[in-house]
DNA sequence: ACCTGAACACCGTTCAAGT
DNA sequence: ACCTGAACACCGTTCAAGT
């Protein structure tokens, strides 16, 4: 059974689902590739390595449409719905958005949609507001159903109000760049 | 010497500005307060008890003015400024709204300025769009900080143009909200 | 009421030594 | 090349026992 570095994202996959981030340790994952804890240092560097692997896996689902979407709104339900597609998704994205955020294509790609039609400085700044906004109204979503999950607060959300939450935050914020890019323009 | 919750909140803050949150733990903690780590467990309950509380201490700076501002522009900088006023603070903050959101004046007031003119559950959304966006573009500024001091990056960031973008941010969600909400009416 | 001592059940990471 | 064994230097938390 050898052991590489594919097969260690697949099982910290695994462990993310099964236990969430709080769960996913190196000697855990270790165990459950029935190895010692150090034979994974030889496939990966860290455990914030290990991380920032686990979020490009997040985000490498295909895309629902064949191409990857030249809309940004799209691109903003698509990256929302990758990140909630794991456990605890959002946290492992945003730790390794503020590692590396250049190796997360994703993400990258916001900047690259919004740069059609904006000046490069002002595309990045877009681009940046939308994806601080994407990661934190996911992370609230998934750390309330962690809360909920460990019944320290009762009362889950409803999920058609976060969506519609989602959407006027998203929608919010794709006009006000317009206007604020126009003004300036 | 009579160890209190705010005594061990304020070494806490002496911590955080000195080694950061990595270097935060309840057993170092207790040594700078020279106690036996256990000891501090009659006064707050868990770490993260003690990150929610070094959250509002953090947020409980006097703002500028005499009065708490009602302008939303104020008070997103005022929000800031307390942020950046702390080693890691936005990330200890993050930590705190998404444990605790209710607990955190200085994040809810967001909600009551925009809830002036708007419908509650709009000013809501609209608040929780700039908190998103405050907490993510500082805690972005603060980690980047952060590398360029274990020299992992070499390259500190302009402030000025972080500052830029963060403005930027701001006038493009409010002018997006007041579309949006303008739009629904 | 408040704190210590000592333990419990863990961590991430390194590295000689084995195969 | 790849992995084990064993250690190093830590964690958060609990709780009997002391004062």
């Amino acid at each position: 059974v050898a052991l590489d570095r594919h097969h260690i994202v697949a099982a910290g996959l695994v462990i993310l689902r099964d236990h969430g981030l709080a769960g996913l340790s190196m000697r855990r994952l270790a165990a459950e590739l029935n190895v010692a804890p150090g034979a994974l240092y030889w496939h990966i560097a860290s455990k914030q390595q290990l991380l920032v692997a686990l979020a490009e896996a997040i985000l490498t689902v295909p895309a629902p449409g064949a191409e990857e979407p030249s809309d940004i709104r799209l691109a903003a339900h698509w990256l929302r719905s990758a990140l909630l597609s794991v456990r605890d998704g959002a946290d492992v994205v945003s730790f390794a958005y503020a590692l590396e955020p250049e190796r997360l294509p994703a993400i990258t790609r916001l900047r690259d949609i919004f740069a059609a039609r904006l000046p490069e400085q002002q595309a990045e700044w877009a681009a940046q507001a939308l994806t601080h906004f994407v990661l934190g109204a996911v992370a609230k979503q998934q750390n309330q159903a962690e809360l909920v999950r460990a019944s320290i607060v009762p009362n889950a959300v409803d999920e058609q109000t976060v969506l519609a939450g989602f959407e006027f935050g998203v929608e919010a914020i794709l006009a006000g760049v317009g206007r604020v890019a126009r003004h300036r323009a």
